[in-house]
DNA sequence: GCACAGTCGACCAGAGTGGTCAATTTTTCA
DNA sequence: TGAAAAATTGACCACTCTGGTCGACTGTGC
């Protein structure tokens, strides 16, 4: 095949991903505007249906490329042989936040597609399905070989580990909001990691035995 | 003053509040339309534009009722001889969940307020100094007057009370993620409560001394 | 010099925008 | 009862923006 957005250069193509992501990401699929995209993008309006012939199929490529980056950068990533479940966190928050480092609107774009209602958009059962594994998958990969016997022996350990993901949840969307100005790509996150690791020894001792 | 929307059927104008309320909140200021409010209100076209003269003061208003509502169903009615901090963001919670069966897109209205850019929207100081001083005292109600000493003695009771909190957001976006469906209007929610407090107790088992 | 992929943006018909207003119904009250 | 006043409607307006097209143009390779 002869595909000319995939012969584009590396940085190009993934900038007018980015942009395209975050358009759909704020304004869903129906007020997404292509205008939009090809101004922000820096490219001429023919080219945007060039390279993917509808606004549909544009956004079919994203959904297949933003579900084939959360398969392999992050879920397949996950080493199961962690059992300490805020050590099995703390590695998946790592993960994730590498992701959301290379594609800022990709978690909030694909937050967004079974969320709001599928306007009159025709999606392929087989991204469907990819979509449903992987929250099944993401959900496993949480609770999945963990071992508790760590936590406190009197305390209820899944209300325990859902107050955790909680928390790191909390301190992700905190994070997130409170660089939203900054520049992702030149960001350095190691000075976050610390306080970061300070939570996470409070969670340990809030949850754990001694 | 003659303010037709002021006589309106107390039932019918709480309604075209809420069905505004929610356009607002799910496209902002720019992208909201004020057909879609209309047929969503089951009224004409012509009613919008005579009970307010323009969409820009359809949405003035709108903010200075919520700001109302928010301060003295929510902020006056915290009590601050609340000591225990888990009992202050019970008490809190407790008060959100009766102001969000009330007005279940008013939170989300007010929160995309300041965050979306104001689109060429000429906001009064005054409305936009009430809502600042809501941030301030909203913050202030929940951390001010707290007994630390209920903490274990080596706990950073800083970090704890911020991991408490974000605990609580999480089960609140839980259940709110979780009832989406559901109407509100005639929901009971005391068998979440029991849930709730199940949490309760666990933070409690895993924060404080013994 | 010619073929051809890449690139652009003016342009299209159609949909939707906030807002108006003449016409109609409903309410008020002498 | 009847007329003045208030409430209500939706067709209509000028305008903006939509996804998508296409003829013109550029650059490259041979």
């Amino acid at each position: 095949m002869d595909d000319p957005f995939k012969k584009l250069d590396p940085k190009k193509r993934a900038y007018i991903i980015e942009v395209a992501m975050k358009e759909f990401a704020s304004y869903g699929y129906a007020d997404a505007s292509t205008n939009r995209i090809v101004k922000e993008a820096g490219i001429g309006k023919g080219m945007l249906f060039y390279y993917f012939k509808t606004k549909e199929q544009l956004y079919l490529y994203l959904l297949d490329y933003g579900l084939t980056q959360i398969e392999t950068a992050f879920l397949d990533q996950i080493d199961l042989s962690v059992t300490d479940f805020i050590k099995r966190m703390q590695q998946i928050a790592k993960k994730k936040m590498i992701l959301f480092k290379a594609h800022p609107h990709l978690m909030a774009f694909l937050g967004t597609f079974m969320l709001k209602e599928n306007q009159q958009l025709n999606v392929p059962t087989t991204i469907q399905e990819r979509y449903q594994k992987l929250i099944i998958e993401g959900y496993q990969k949480m609770y999945q070989q963990i071992d508790r016997s760590l936590f406190k022996a009197d305390m209820d350990a899944d209300k325990a580990m859902q107050l955790i993901e909680w928390s790191i949840n909390g301190y992700q969307q905190m994070l997130t909001a409170r660089l939203k100005a900054e520049d992702f790509a030149t960001l350095d996150l190691s000075s976050y990691w610390d306080e970061f690791y300070q939570y996470l020894a409070v969670l340990k001792q809030a949850y754990y035995k001694e």
